[in-house]
DNA sequence: TTTACTGCAAATATTTTGCAATATC
DNA sequence: GATATTGCAAAATATTTGCAGTAAA
């Protein structure tokens, strides 16, 4: 119920920004892809990355090619619509070729409600909402800059990893004695 | 005077992670090249990335090659001494085959101070102080999580940028009148 | 003397771009 | 009918990795 309802504004919003940008730029176009697109979005409940956003499309509806993904999570990001976030793998980590977490993408709506834990162990992120202060913090920058949205990453170890850590030194010590 | 207080300090604590870590693991070396880059680094004074320093250390002193770049800063991170930040270059900017701004890293006392305001037009980054009670929140935090550093991202539009484009729609407003 | 570090080049992953065909306005 | 969008493949970029030589412990 609650979900249809951010979904619909969220289309709605869409909807006005192609308008807007129709009467003022050079235009913007509805498509079927874009539509398709954003309706999966808004069904992911957390963060999603590229491939996650394919599979989704690919399993449920018509293809969507990898360029056309990209320009629209741009377009998307134009709009005011969603927030594309860069987690950091922490430091020498499990590295296959690539440094850092694929980049992730969220709704603009669910991302400015929260900051991100993200465990330099096991990559896991956690949301935390927004300390109190932080939106006044912010708007009272406006004199210096007109801020308009967040990404906020506090990097650490999560409670499950600290925990397996302290065991694995016990069962060192164990062994040894 | 206070610079290399701080310098002094950054170095010591290399060394206390070296050793460290010689006890514990299975070591870590100290080399000219890794000392090398840390007093660079300590040289910048605000953010910096990969072919800032590397070039930085070229016109200065030896070669370093990529591969030890990388390397190093992973290393210097594992230490805690430095903290790599991931700004986003905004949706659709002037993309020259890059979709966000170079990956940049940053001394870690200092970036502990701060987040940053990046304006999604020009990229220029500001610093920010952090609000009074962001240390408390995040430590609060500690049952479920323990925090180490964290990197906070505000973007919106530099008042020079917004300036401009206010002057720009009323240029073509006179021209169209 | 062991093994971590360096540097080079090659491999990998991600994102952008050029272009022809198509669909939207 | 003009032109924005799509999809594919090719290009560009950033980072990692393999390996041989070197140097720190």
């Amino acid at each position: 119920m609650m979900e249809d309802k951010i979904h619909k504004e969220v289309r709605d919003s869409f909807y006005s920004y192609l308008k807007e940008k129709h009467d003022t730029d050079k235009g913007r176009r509805k498509t079927e892809e874009r539509d398709t697109i954003l309706d999966e979005i808004c069904n992911f409940k957390g963060h999603f990355d590229i491939n996650m956003l394919q599979s989704k499309l690919n399993n449920t509806r018509f293809h969507v090619s990898k360029a056309t993904l990209y320009n629209t999570l741009n377009v998307l990001i134009d709009a005011g619509l969603i927030v594309r976030h860069h987690f950091d793998a922490g430091s020498i980590a499990h590295r296959p070729h690539s440094p850092s977490i694929p980049v992730m993408y969220e709704l603009r709506r669910k991302a400015d409600t929260h900051l991100h834990f993200i465990c330099t162990q096991c990559h896991s992120i956690q949301e935390v909402k927004n300390p109190p202060f932080l939106k006044e913090h912010i708007s009272a920058l406006k004199n210096r800059f007109a801020p308009d949205y967040f990404s906020s990453c506090v990097y650490g170890t999560c409670k499950r990893c600290k925990n397996r850590v302290q065991k694995e030194v016990q069962e060192n010590n164990r062994t040894i004695t």
